[in-house]
DNA sequence: GACTCTTGGAGAAACGTATCTTCAGACCGG
DNA sequence: CCGGTCTGAAGATACGTTTCTCCAAGAGTC
């Protein structure tokens, strides 16, 4: 009795019910392991006849090869981190806003495209759960500065990707638009529909966004002579966002048009208006930044620019996936072609060539509505701004 | 020289820069990697000192365990499916409606409360991504009859919980509102508002929520005598649903009420009434199942049901986990405590007590609004549902 | 002083795959 | 007839844990 007699009927006899594994299918089958192995992911050399019935075999017992166990043997799960950030209570915003909605949308089609698939984890999630996972690699959306997680995570060697620039923390690559020239589109845009004074709603959170686009607005102010009439508000909590557009129409120095960086703004605005009775776009001229469709239905038409989050999310996750494969081939190659004398030069990993993280910008869209435009409603589209490497 | 000092001695110089295995942290510690295995999982019995210098040496070490190898020993990953519904073109749902969108949301939060996260998985992705990833259990949303994933999954192990009664295909538990008894309070409700004809917008697809609901309501129809008015549309194409909604009001039998049983249905019939001069309570009563909060401030303010996907989220999810866990330590204790003997009655998984799964019902909100009253507007709750087990 | 318990910990066997290495035989030119 | 190349496939090892089994030494007991 040959050993591997021996233990295939050990199995057998111990364990009825399981699924079936790759030496059950090898014992069906009348070959060995490898044989099976190679059949069933097209390697090795086998004539066809061979690989097919093995196909067969496996076919017949629904055998399915062990994800933990491939996963430890090839170091490659197939799964990406999507994190999402956390604000107050809430366990995280995750489609809070249709942005996210979006843009995590995009992110996992794409990944599936590619034979990849998405693990939402909240930044602020358990650290177990995080390290209990095998990761291939990571998006991350808007990292705060410094941010613990992705630093230990680029660290220990794991592809990270951010949507937003990030701020101290190094990741492979990022994604992220143009947010000063967005800002600066919108500005000029309502200057040009006869804007005098130019309010701005915004967020207290430092993230990213929040922060580019606010300094642009100050900048322009600064540039045209305007004074800066904006309020600020938490951009997570919904009922002072309302508060804040009130708050913002009820000043003695009133702006007559308004930009929201945030999306239910639009309607906060819209109400607030009708409370003053400010007509719009005849008394305020409005824009506000969203996703939603729901602005080409209120009355009137609310102008919004789009940040684009499919395209984002798309995007990161292909510069992620390259990175994952990229990565491993390389150091494949390298580490086990050449033998001993590699050792002088350890191969190091994403580290090659060290300056800042290649980041990408991605242009964003101004649909023009009724509520930004004093003349006839007419719909245009920005040129899209070219796309380039920083 | 021991064979484990061969073992790391080997390791060490083959390979620098790889991350630290329990076999390094077992070395620096100077204990046998059952030892640091024990004190950092807090098993085996171990004197406080020795965990705690063991946890110590990890830690500066930057010891990760790996999630592979010990998915591939103990069978858990600690990774939850789920299931997202595809509708025509697009890839999947998934945050096309806020309910799913809602209902994700706080499905992860429970998982991961519970020390699991969730692995977004379209239903229409290619069977070589399912296959690839090791999942304890799935929660899969509004399975169609016979749905050939489901029934592989369940068959080969997997528990799945779904969102929706299931057709025909076998789950572990089920979780889904009383659809029938939402729709009958709408319809009363309305009644005692004063309509005379209700019409209901409705959809073409066949997953249950459409089904029961219109079945509902034309059940109603027939037994308090009124000829049924609706239209359908399919539910995945927003521009088909304004379309249906002025169709609908367009009738030569229009209705003085609607139900609109999909998300923007509220907006597009607001509009669609518009048009025709139909002023909104006075000579038409609306509304319509969302979980939107735009509702609240649309002019008038329209009366919604929520189907609480919160809550349906967080029970499928706690559900699955019961089973997961209650499975596992089932079989484990019963096959691994046996021995031969136990071979006479092969565990059977989850079949225990043949007959319908377990399903529950979860009671759904009425939030009225002016839209639905012909009175001053008052906000007021339906009174809980019973939830039940059936 | 022989005995049982208890404590602290080591050894080694899985888990199920992918892949590196080896090997027997067929074929082939000289 | 013989060394070499090519084809088809088997053996063995490693991936990094968890856990079952077992052992040595000290503590208590009669």
């Amino acid at each position: 009795m040959t050993a591997a007699a021996n233990q295939s009927g050990r199995r057998s006899t111990s364990r009825r019910l399981e699924r079936a594994g790759i030496r059950d299918v090898a014992a069906a089958a009348g070959v060995s392991i490898t044989t099976v192995s190679d059949a069933l992911n097209g390697k090795g050399r086998l004539p066809d006849e061979t690989r097919s019935r093995v196909r067969e075999v496996a076919e017949r017992l629904g055998y399915r090869p062990s994800a933990a166990a491939r996963t430890l043997r090839t170091g490659r799960s197939g799964l990406i981190g999507l994190t999402v950030t956390t604000y107050g209570e809430e366990p995280f915003t995750f489609t809070e806003f249709a942005y996210f909605a979006e843009m995590a949308r995009a992110a996992t089609s794409a990944a599936l495209g590619r034979g990849f698939a998405l693990v939402v984890l909240p930044a602020s999630s358990r650290h177990d759960v995080w390290s209990n996972i095998a990761l291939d690699g990571t998006v991350v959306i808007d990292p705060p500065d410094q941010d613990p997680l992705v630093t230990e995570l680029y660290r220990s060697g794991v592809p990270v990707v951010s949507d937003g620039k990030p701020g101290n923390c190094p990741v492979t690559a990022w994604v992220d638009n143009d947010h000063e020239a967005a800002v600066l589109d919108i500005l000029e845009h309502l200057s040009e529909a006869g804007a005098r004074r130019i309010g701005l709603l915004t967020g207290t959170s430092t993230d990213t966004y929040t922060r580019l686009s606010t300094e642009a607005y100050l900048g322009w102010c600064h540039r045209v002579g305007q004074e800066p009439v904006y309020e600020a508000y938490p951009a997570h909590d919904p009922a002072a966002g309302a508060v804040a557009a009130d708050r913002l129409l009820a000043r003695p120095d009133r702006p007559d048009a308004v930009y929201g960086l945030f999306d239910p703004n639009g309607t906060d605005l819209l109400a607030a208006a009708r409370r003053y009775g400010l007509r719009v776009p005849d008394d305020l001229l409005l824009v506000c930044c969203s996703e939603s469709d729901v602005y080409a239905g209120t009355e009137p038409p609310i102008t919004t620019l789009s940040l684009k989050p499919r395209k984002i999310g798309t995007t990161v996750v292909n510069l992620l996936i390259d990175a994952i494969e990229g990565v491993d081939s390389g150091t494949g190659a390298a580490a086990g072609g050449r033998g001993e004398g590699a050792r002088l030069f350890p191969p190091r990993f994403r580290t090659a060539g060290t300056g800042p993280p290649p980041g990408t910008l991605m242009p964003t869209e101004l649909i023009v509505r009724a509520s930004s435009q004093r003349r006839s409603p007419r719909r245009t589209v920005s040129p899209p701004r070219t796309p380039g490497k920083v």
